[in-house]
DNA sequence: GCTAGTTACTTGCATTATGCAAGTAACTAT
DNA sequence: ATAGTTACTTGCATAATGCAAGTAACTAGC
């Protein structure tokens, strides 16, 4: 593993299969559509509710907090008075373009009626 | 899309995101497990069963079946007497191969302690 | 100063999914 | 006849999700 590390130990892994370990993080309905609202340029708590797919308050609160935590994502305050908050994609988080880039072409290519419309920096 | 289609519809999309109905069939804890060991060259309910991870059996069984109806896997005997079946990725799930190999590498390069021990045919 | 509006959340509660243990069906092997 | 194997299903407790409403900290307009 490169760069530093919070979190995650191997003690209470289920496996120490890297697969399981990444699903243990990103399984579930909700985060990478975060993660890849930010690769279409989204930062904010408004604009991630936005997106058409309408993620319950709560949850996104729940992924923001749990992204922080382990480093994938960066929240810094970007403004004061009021203070808001901007979401980042940290090095460890832009590392997973691959990955959403390989997801949409699959569902691209083998769910019917799927479309990429929103552009993104996916390499 | 190329193929068949079963099953998903664009009226009960959430988006017509490919992520997103992407994680509609993927996105969890389990899913991405079984077609791992599929990969690794598994086929048999008890073989999946034996995984380090310890899928419970009724999220077995429900994967299965899920999958299966939506021709990301196909059930058939492979022998009678008792009868006994075999579960064998088609087309359309032999494509998630390059899904799983970035979800390996991500976690490989950014979860501490992981380690691929399976050798897996991933493209 | 008062009211309305915006952003970024939290809380309560119903519904759904997951996890664990045990049970069942259809065999085979001794 | 009894034990063992495979491939499941069922029941039930716990955890995650989904929805609506509420709160805190402001700003802008009257």
């Amino acid at each position: 593993m490169k760069g530093s590390n919070k979190a995650i130990k191997l003690s209470d892994m289920r496996s120490p299969c890297p697969i399981a370990n990444t699903l243990d993080i990103l399984g579930d309905k909700w985060t990478l559509l975060v993660i890849r609202d930010m690769f279409a340029g989204k930062s904010t708590y408004s604009e991630f509710q936005s997106s058409p797919e309408k993620i319950p308050t709560n949850i996104l609160a729940n992924r923001l907090k749990r992204l922080n935590e382990i480093d994938i994502i960066l929240k810094t305050p970007y403004q004061d008075r009021p203070v808001r908050y901007a979401y980042k994609l940290t090095d460890k988080g832009l590392l997973l373009g691959p990955v959403l880039k390989e997801i949409q072409k699959w569902g691209i290519n083998n769910i019917d009626g799927t479309e990429a419309r929103i552009k993104m920096n996916l390499k």
